[in-house]
DNA sequence: AATATATTTCGATTAATTTGGTAATGTTTT
DNA sequence: AAAACATTACCAAATTAATCGAAATATATT
């Protein structure tokens, strides 16, 4: 991952709305949640959730997959665990050398 | 930490400039680095790295530490801990429960 | 094909962020 | 106290993002 990913992941990830949308997807486990699902549990405007999730998917913290009328969301762990990485690595390298 | 805490520390470290201070500052280790010495690093003018410098204090990503005529910026490890923490907390608690 | 349900697109408004020049402030050294 | 250095504050322009109602689209069921 290189920074400018990062950053565009980070960022999608810094706003409470979608942190609240992708803690959620997190919690859900493998399958994920029905968009239907998250806008109700989580009390928002269906279009608000929507240009969010446009930008978590934007971002690939998430992909949605169909499942008849239903679109659910999927986290992507990968991605969590990738830019987590890219926060650590080369943490200190300096010092001492 | 709570989630307005992390969406604002994520935030912050969503943008280009902001992530490339802060991951030069992880690199330098405990001590850190002046201001001037990431201004000429960077390439950067002065008061947009001020105003970036100013957005990663204000999420508690670094602190700074006057030296005589130098400020040092020391990056706050646990405070990046944290958020990686929370990131990670409750992952699929709701699988097969 | 009509209906019901689920989701997205469009569009407009409002609000926030980024950027960097210039001026001001604070600190150390002489 | 003056000079040199380091950093911040103020300001304005340009860009970008957030919000959500209403209309449109897609899918499933009958």
């Amino acid at each position: 991952m290189n920074l400018d990913e990062a950053a565009k992941t980070l960022k999608e990830l810094g706003h409470p709305h979608r942190l609240t949308i992708f803690k959620r997807l997190v919690r859900s486990g493998y399958a994920g949640l029905p968009v239907g699902k998250l806008t109700e549990e989580l009390d928002m405007p269906n279009s608000s959730m929507t240009h969010h999730i446009a930008s978590l998917v934007s971002a690939g913290l998430i992909i949605q997959e169909r499942e008849g009328r239903i679109l659910r969301c999927v986290p992507q762990y990968q991605r969590l665990w990738d830019v987590i990485d890219f926060l650590k690595e080369e943490c200190c390298m300096d010092e001492e050398g």
